[in-house]
DNA sequence: TTACGTGCAAATAATTTGCAGTCCC
DNA sequence: GGGACTGCAAATTATTTGCACGTAA
């Protein structure tokens, strides 16, 4: 990465055809700000908010999306309602903690399918997202 | 299976600790009268209007969580915003076809993980669950 | 009889959309 | 300046809930 945050931040959205507005700027240090993360866009409308960063609900929607099509992050659908948005866009697979909702990465190296089916007929191979479900434990905890 | 389907339906019940309440019986009689099926709420209300079997849309929700809690369905979420509802309840995965939201079960014995990852600290396994991406190509249709 | 079930309509929750005003290039 | 972008609020979609009435045991 480049020295500047905010200037390379500009370069990938240039990269990606988005128009480097304020409010895409500071969703976007919010989003590739850290480490890897799972975000609702509940979760970063609020982060925004707490950072004094103006922007409205509708408007983290549709930068979630545009930055997905874009190939910036990564959407993942699980359990009901609400989809979450990884920073890190290349495939991988999660861990997802039930009591909490919450997503976490699982290591490529710790993962591996044998066998991949063949694909119905008529139908081409896309992607293959293995969500492993945990719990808590009751001892010792996290 | 017993010879009369409406009979070993109202024992299925039985077994479940849900009375066999008209409804109940007409909804079993459209998830189990056939084979293995992915169902959303909005499709068997619709089916069951389609029979002329009287029910409302609260009730078929109401319906498919108290059958999935009794274990005589498992629910899948998958992409975003509805769930489907599948008539195997035992573990196994899906293909999801991305065109029309479709979910075709994939056979036990065509896939395969080789390793499953160890949980995060603190935390038990539950289940895994793979679902395989699929698209329809454009030659030979299906 | 009586608790469990059902139907309806209103309530929620997550997300999308229409449109007037704003801002980047 | 002009089209892309944003904010707001209203619209949509999927699902849940409260409550009066119906029904299986």
């Amino acid at each position: 990465m480049g020295a500047c945050p905010v200037h390379s931040l500009r370069g990938k959205l240039r990269q990606a055809r988005l128009r480097p507005t304020r409010q895409r700027i500071a969703l976007g240090w919010l989003l590739f700000g850290r480490d890897n993360r799972h975000l609702t866009a509940e979760m970063l409308y609020e982060e925004a908010r707490a950072a004094k960063l103006p922007v409205s609900l509708a408007t983290v929607y549709n930068t979630l999306h545009q930055f997905t099509a874009a190939g910036l992050l990564r959407e993942v659908a699980v359990e009901g309602a609400r989809s979450y948005f990884d920073t890190n866009p290349t495939p991988h697979h999660h861990f997802l903690v039930e009591e909490t909702g919450e997503l976490l990465d699982i290591p490529d190296r710790d993962i591996a399918l044998a066998q991949l089916p063949p694909p119905p007929p008529g139908c081409e191979l896309v992607g293959v997202d293995v969500v492993v479900r945990v719990r808590r434990s009751r001892q010792n905890g996290g």
